[in-house]
Formats: structure tokens, sequence, C-alpha cells
DNA sequence: CAGCCGGCGCGGGAAAGCCGCGCACTAGGT
DNA sequence: ACCTAGTGCGCGGCTTTCCCGCGCCGGCTG
């Protein structure tokens, strides 16, 4: 934890304004980087390298078009537990992260227990899915499906500000 | 919705294995992506450069670690709104882009209208949030949230497999 | 079967990234 | 007050990567 917070403080305005920038786009030239933040090629170089190393940055990665993702449909699943023991839902925990389909699972509070985002490719797909994960022998005693009619907002964290040290 | 198809089957075995490289590693150099793929450095350039001139990948971004970036807490709400007529839909939409702590909507099927997902710092954030943006102003009836215990799995879109034509 | 077209590999030139240097600024100790 | 160790900057050269025009090959079409 103390370890956390040095990473945290080690974080100055510089490397701020770059991850802002490199999170949008990590593939513009240190160059471009450069003169946006206002410093040498070569100290935007350091920096990222040093960011990646540390894993401030975690990965870099392409984004393809949702739409060729085979992810035509999102569907978000209430469900809930028939006994929900910690080590029960360990095990769900455990579970779910088998299926390639659940692209999100919170365990939450409330009257359900978990909420899941599922994305498939055709309604048959679904169907398979819940048969297969969602079945009483994981300990699943109900769920309530909620299909998505339309996407308003959809972009997993590249909206949140930054909240990094000073 | 023709050209989307012809898009689709633009894409050969050689673009598939391209895109499933570069969405887990964006950053390596062609030369390796060549020799992993069985293509040549500047195939493999040119591919790359077409397929983000035909938006098959879309962006292209670092990701910093979850724990930087101010979203200690995740929420999702599910909220019914007053009168669901499609213009009041449409303004909600509008609407609800314009809160940065709001990284995920959808319009949704059942007894609920919408299904949000916000990631906040803290309750004090969260309930500020609530106040400004769910107000029955907005059209919204009435709302519940679900506050995230623990998370079992949040890879918006990288867990999907590849569905790419033929 | 000839001609066309798209995609390949190749190679030269431009650009980007890597690394070692010297310098400035800061903090801590004597 | 000075000196010293440490850190991060910018600069320049060297290496790697990327970009682009070329000629070539294989498949489709008329």
């Amino acid at each position: 934890m103390l370890h956390f917070m040095r990473k945290m403080i080690d974080l100055d305005e510089f490397d701020r304004r770059l991850i802002e920038l490199v999170r949008q786009d990590n593939q513009q030239p240190a160059r471009e980087l450069a003169q946006k933040v206002g410093l040498s090629v070569s100290a935007v170089l350091r920096r990222l390298r040093r960011l990646r190393e540390e894993k401030v940055i975690v990965a870099d990665v392409a984004i393809v078009s949702p739409a060729l993702t085979g992810s035509a449909l999102t569907m978000h699943v209430l469900l809930r537990m028939g006994q929900s023991g910690p080590r029960r839902m360990d095990a769900f925990h455990r579970e779910i992260r088998l299926h390639p389909e659940v692209t999100g699972a919170w365990e939450v509070t409330g009257e359900e227990d978990f909420l899941l985002r599922v994305q498939v490719g055709s309604m048959e797909e679904y169907d398979r899915f819940t048969r297969r994960a969602l079945g009483e022998e994981n300990g699943v005693q109900g769920f309530r499906t909620l299909i998505t009619i339309r996407t308003a907002v959809d972009e997993s964290a590249s909206r949140r500000p930054l909240r990094l040290g000073r």
C-alpha cells in the first residue's frame, strides 16, 4: 500500500498529460507528444517507458469495431444465488471467468448477488450460454435478463478522468 | 449493410490473426507480427494501415491501471423513466453522455428502461452524480443502485473472440 | 489466352525510438 | 556555506522501424 502511494506521488503533471494523450491514441509519435506537453522527445520516451515498466500503463491495445467482434447482442443478467456463502461466491467468481461471452461480472449489493454483462452473436448463443453457465449446479437460484435495445455509452474506462497523486 | 458485409468478407485469415495480435499488444513492431503470421513486414504494415483506414480497428489506446483512474467505486444503476416515449429516450441518451462518471449506458428491455455503469472515486461523488443526472427533470422516475462488492470480470471487449467473415 | 488487377516481397530513403553524454537543479550531510 | 550524490533534462549519434515505389506472380474476366 505504501508502494502504491509512492507510485501515485511519483506521477507529476507531465506524466498525467502524457497518460491522458496516449489513452486516446498510443500510436502517435513521441515528437507530437513532446510538443503537446512541452518536453523534449527523449524525455517523453523515457517517461513513457517508465510508466509502462512500472505498470501505470498496463497494456497497449488496438480496439476493433464492436460490430465485428461477434458481439451483436449485449445482455445484462441480474442473478440471485441460492446460498450466498463466501465460498459459493468465490466458486462462482472462478466459474464465470471461464466463459468468453462474459465481458463483465460484478458481485453486487441489493436483492441480486451478481450482475453480468454478456456479449453474444445471437439469441441461440445466449440461450446456450445460460444453460451452460447459469444452472443450479453453479448455485444460481434465478436470473433476469436485460436485453440491450440501444447503447448510449460504452467507453470502458477511457472516459474516466485521471486521479493521480497531487 | 451491404458495405458492412463487404468489409467482413474482405478480412481473410491473415487479417484475423493480425487483429488478434494487435488486440493484445499494438506496439510490437511489424517485424514480429510478420513472422508470427507468416508474411513479410511490408505486407503486415499495409494490412494494418488498411484495417485502420477502414475502421476495422477503430482506435489504439494505452490502458492505465484501474487502480489509478480514480474509479475506486463501480456502481450499476437500474432506472425507470417516467414516460418512455422515443423522444424522452433520445433526450436521455444525449443527456447521459455528458457525465464522465458514466462509463456505460444501455437502454434495455424489462421493468427498467436504462442500465448505467458509473465509476466514481467516492460515495460523495456518486451522491452528487445522482442529484445532477438522475433527477425528475431528466424524466427519471426512480432508480436502484447496485454497489459493486467485487469485480470478477472486466475486460470490456477484449475477451470476445473475433467473428469476422468466412 | 491475353490482359488486368490485387497483393506479395524487395530495397532505398525517411522517420521514430534508443542510449550515453554533459549539465542543471535539489536535498542532505558535514 | 559548501560539497556531494541523485535525478531528470536536452542533445547528438546510432539502430530500428516504417513508408513508398518497383517489378513480379497468380487468379478472374472477357
